[in-house]
DNA sequence: TTGTACGCGTTATCAA
DNA sequence: TTGATAACGCGTACAA
């Protein structure tokens, strides 16, 4: 069903469909008999316009391609989500591609991305991924980039992140509040710049009051990983830390997956949370509220967070903006303490050896 | 940076370039400096040839669109990654939609598809959604559908899903094999076919070793939901469970996000899973495993069911196939108990009073 | 108020 | 070996 169909169904002819159908300017002056002739003609053959050939004539796609490095990764959901609801109701259509955590992956998307002439690209940048020189072809090609969850910033993509370091300084605020001391800190893997940030904010409440961080209880995630291994890794080291036996009654982890690893290796080795000792994640992943006990973690705001990233391709693609000078710059979301069951106040006279000592 | 660029740079025709750079049969003729000199020049320019116009004028996208009626649902993440894998090394692209269970939105995107020409389409129906009838319009337009997650080989579709007789069935027999006779049923809304498919594979083996199904303690979660709600459902009617103070061992939940809920009301209860009371869900989504306990589940094989609705629609997208008459076919998935924690053997002579007094 | 003709970037056909 | 030209389906000056 072509236009040229149309037309000839209808006894018109195709310009005259086509600025019917569209509701162009010009339409105004068509007679109402010929507008409704021609979308009963229209709609009875099933017409639908070739959204290819339109951008083609129309030298623009409407489409912003949204790069996922991991869609398995259910930080991701909401982040989507954020950018769906906010490019629903512009002409803009996301198409949503999923690397599955492999460079080459994300690199031919990329270019397939290229081909298809999206106007703007999203990167949801959960995890680590190598530089990714690709992303030079992009510039070249004048695409406005907005990165999501990791700071990209110095290249000329504008990135949203959470702040970090609020983020590391609010959990263990929450956890020296709750009376904890004897606090271990799963910190992520060395490559990540999240995981520094959260550590500086740590550290830098820790010396505000004074609190002593023993360093046998910070111990860090591996390196190379994906997200899942988050859990296998929380898991893994808290069991580490049951086994030498050093006293703890909290765990600030990583992040949720890394927390759920960290109950999971707690409950195991027959210790409750959140009653012989509270964890605290952070993300805020969806599942994080559903699991027993519920995680009280450090919030990211992602439906925000897509949003905003949403909104800043959207306006970068706006000809009539000199944004150009906001190339690069990173907005720092504020992250948010949600208190669930996993975390709380430590009690004192408590039979279990997991307990301080010192309050 | 068009192929006529190229071509004024390189100093050679349109056609030759576009000849050397697809690796056309006709540039096994052409001169090897010409080729080395053509693909330089491309590669310098940082030039991308156009998917539309390409597709314009080959007369097919290379596309199938993948239609998600709720990507928030860990239930999807597999199937997408099932896709997408299967998907990735064809000439074929996914593109994602997801319809934030919106029906409005599913109809606005099933119509953007159409628009882009994809040559297939993959709907991801994990959820209700009613029927609609704007699949109709993809019929006329002789796309070939593929339905996963959801029945709909009413209509011209083909659909994957897994048996939900043999997965109910499986499941009463784990916990009926672990000794488990008071067992508590979650039913899935009364609108859901998979839940009736369910219940009576259930029905089925309670008839076959005599087993009665206390009707009191047979439940039924609220019609109108949202996958999250499965939670909340799972929660409440636990709760009045445990409130009504009938004894049973054992929860038979419809998913694991209400199996999810079911521990929660539990746990708020002061009933340990597995210890007090064991639950076993179905499909196995990413966070199952996660949890902790870790729950006990009838697997849905996702990622192979995401594989195969992949591979039937390319199978109907190539021309040279008369599976014209699998129309409409269902392809049955067989489910596979996942034994975890969740769910253990009754033990005799416990304390708590939510035990069987029979076995 | 409606029709004609051209261009968007590619590929394919045919000629040279 | 390479180049000109006609589609592909659409929007839009421009003409009528």
């Amino acid at each position: 069903m072509t236009l040229a169909d149309v037309a000839r169904a209808s006894g018109f002819s195709t310009s005259t469909v086509s600025i019917v159908l569209n509701e162009a300017p010009l339409s105004r002056y068509v007679a109402a008999k010929t507008k409704e002739h021609i979308r009963k003609k229209a709609d009875q053959l099933g017409y639908h316009p070739d959204a290819l050939a339109r951008s083609l004539s129309l030298r623009h796609s409407h489409t912003i391609g949204v790069l996922v490095f991991d869609i398995s990764d259910p930080f991701c959901m909401s982040l989507l989500r954020g950018i769906e609801r906010t490019l629903y109701p512009t002409p803009y259509l996301p198409i949503i591609m999923d690397a599955d955590n492999r460079p080459e992956q994300f690199e031919r998307y990329l270019d397939m991305l290229i081909g298809r002439r999206v106007e703007g690209l999203i990167l949801v940048a959960n995890w680590l991924f190598a530089e990714i020189d690709t992303l030079s072809k992009i510039e070249k090609n004048k695409i406005p980039i907005t990165s999501v969850g990791r700071d990209l910033s110095v290249r000329s993509v504008r990135s949203v992140v959470v702040d970090n370091e609020a983020g590391g300084y609010a959990a263990i605020q929450h956890l020296y509040g709750l009376g904890h001391r004897k606090i271990a800190i799963l910190r992520g893997p060395q490559a990540m710049e999240d995981s520094l940030r959260r550590w500086r904010g740590i550290q830098r409440f820790a010396a505000e009051v004074g609190l002593q961080l023993d360093p046998r209880l910070t111990v860090q995630l591996p390196s190379l990983m994906d997200p899942v291994s988050g859990f296998e890794g929380g898991m893994q080291l808290t069991a580490e830390l049951v086994e030498r036996n050093l006293p703890f009654s909290a765990i600030l982890a990583f992040d949720d997956l890394t927390a759920l690893g960290a109950i999971r290796a707690l409950w195991a080795a027959g210790r409750r949370v959140p009653e012989d000792c509270s964890v605290i994640g952070f993300d805020d992943v969806p599942h994080a509220a559903l699991t027993s006990p519920a995680i009280t973690t450090i919030r990211q705001p992602l439906l925000e967070m897509g949003a905003l990233a949403a909104r800043l391709v959207l306006d970068a693609i706006k000809p009539s903006r000199r944004d150009s000078a906001q190339q690069g710059f990173v907005h720092l979301m504020q992250p948010e303490l949600v208190q669930r069951d996993s975390a709380r106040r430590l009690t004192i006279g408590r039979t279990s050896k997991s307990l301080s000592r010192k309050s």
